[in-house]
DNA sequence: CTTGGAATGTCAACAAGGCTGACTTAAAAT
DNA sequence: ATTTTAAGTCAGCCTTGTTGACATTCCAAG
């Protein structure tokens, strides 16, 4: 389709950077990187007999102690069925501890264990690894321009989600 | 620790991006912005029966017509029979075309019908328009950088793919 | 020419982790 | 008192990944 930039659109600035080749470059980077991404905790996972769905699950509890299960639910966006297929097995193996909601009995607010700490641990330090290489060696301001890039990526929903993260609701 | 990046260096510098609370917010970024990446193109495959993997055979069939089975398996990074799959249904459907090799006639070499690139043009038409919101968004710098970052994070090995992606194997 | 090994394809079985739908329980809200 | 909400559960289905076993084809080395 539109193979060069079109200078006349906005201003007279180069967008050689949004061909559909330069494009087409972006999305296999970030399938490739993916796949990096995920590598080496599904390698700790795969000994665990536990999936990515549970690294997911105790990420964000961790990130946000006492979250609900609604909460956990709108921010991993898949159904309550499959994330209690989850939590479930986490509760019973003693990773994550479930608490009756104080101010409203029906909620239950989602704690790790001090045993899943350890876990989430093992299992972010395994994954900031590889950020931190990968940041080292491209530098602040490639990394700053990674992450304009993602967020603008971002359902608006999620945009929303991923900058706020300070809420605690105990 | 001061608060500017310095492009060049590695030693006095400030590491401030590096730490685990940049990294972080960085994981949290792939994990979103992964989500956006892929829901344009999922909502029209759902429509279709088809599922994300087969939007990945599509897409490398389609960026390297004529590759063999073996290839496709090591960029894609699945089991043959997890590919067979997915391409004998493709193949059925009339979306993909898979040639016995001249040279060596027990290699496969696949190529998209035309119905198979009119499937394809949607899938990436769809994804390359929220990217290139994105990137538009970001601006150029960003791109640069978002690039570099995920790079620095594939495996070896796919970085290398990522980067030839030039052969052609008729 | 024979044989070993590579590339491909196929069958079967299984698991993770998505989904929908239906239903229960408890508690909050109206 | 009734409705709505939060959570959990059961059943069943789908996609997409996995192993293992095995057949076929055919190149290439002995």
């Amino acid at each position: 389709m539109d193979e060069r930039g079109h200078p006349g659109m906005h201003s007279g600035e180069s967008l050689l950077f949004l061909t559909d080749e330069q494009l087409r470059k972006g999305i296999e980077a970030m399938f490739f990187a993916y796949r990096g991404f995920t590598a080496d905790p599904d390698r700790i996972l795969a000994t665990l007999a536990y999936g990515r769905a549970h690294h997911r699950a105790i990420h964000f509890i961790n990130r946000s102690p006492g979250t609900t299960v609604n909460n956990l639910l709108n921010t991993l966006g898949v159904t309550k069925q499959s994330l209690n297929r989850v939590l479930r097995t986490l509760i019973e193996d003693g990773l994550v501890e479930s608490r009756v909601g104080k101010k409203d009995k029906r909620e239950r607010h989602l704690f790790l264990t001090g045993e899943g700490e350890a876990l989430e641990q093992r299992l972010s330090d395994a994954q900031r690894a590889r950020m931190r290489a990968a940041y080292r060696a491209a530098g602040p301001e490639a990394v700053a321009g990674f992450r304009t890039v993602l967020e603008a990526m971002m359902d608006p929903d999620l945009r929303r989600q991923y900058l706020s993260l300070r809420e605690e609701n105990t």
